[in-house]
DNA sequence: TTTATATATTAGAATATTCTAATATTAATA
DNA sequence: TATTAATATTAGAATATTCTAATATATAAA
């Protein structure tokens, strides 16, 4: 197995979360502090901290601190652009009724 | 949580396997028979056919027999396009060796 | 320095995923 | 019909993921 597969493979499971997802979302155009990301998607804090994280870990999210605030951002635009292509594929999908 | 988002990840998850990649790969110009997966990867029979059955379910790839073969093909070519972007970003990476 | 606020980490139970081995099914051919 | 080749399914052990609760750490403000 080319190990390239496992690494893409690897990047892919930070989209394979729906918490991730929404995050992502959020981030698609401002950086935005921890707490921004518990209040506008109503999940616990040390959840949102564990997903950010692994996001971190994986190079799809960097942060920096700024006070007491720790903001998190997307490091290349490319993700949205993937991001949105699986969206468009669902869209397609919810047109025709295939759910 | 917006179901979309659940519907979304679970779309991802087909691309969170690295053995899922390769089959998805392999059909992204033409389909292929189970045994030519099999050949191809030379990952083992059962394991081949699981992958296509879950990628079959999330609607990533339909299948059709002709004879005794069943050919696996992609339902849609942005699932293409998503498997190149996110290649794209590792390629980068790799050029700029943060792996 | 104490307190409050923001963020991170840890532990662990619940759940999900993955692979292998064994077996079943399906369709063509002898 | 019996056999063979191709594909699918099942069971189960090993491993991974997810969430919650509890706690730790870091910074700013009192």
């Amino acid at each position: 197995m080319n190990n390239l597969y496992e690494i893409h493979a690897d990047m892919c499971k930070v989209f394979s979360n729906p918490t991730r997802l929404e995050i992502l979302n959020l981030l698609r155009s401002d950086a935005l502090s921890v707490m921004e990301i518990v209040e506008k998607t109503g999940i616990g804090q040390a959840n949102i901290s564990q997903h950010l994280a692994i996001m971190r870990s994986k190079g799809i999210v960097a942060s920096k601190r700024r006070g007491k605030n720790v903001y998190y951002n997307l490091t290349n635009p490319k993700i949205v652009k993937a991001f949105d292509i699986i969206r468009g594929v669902l869209n397609e999908r919810l047109r025709n009724r295939v759910f």
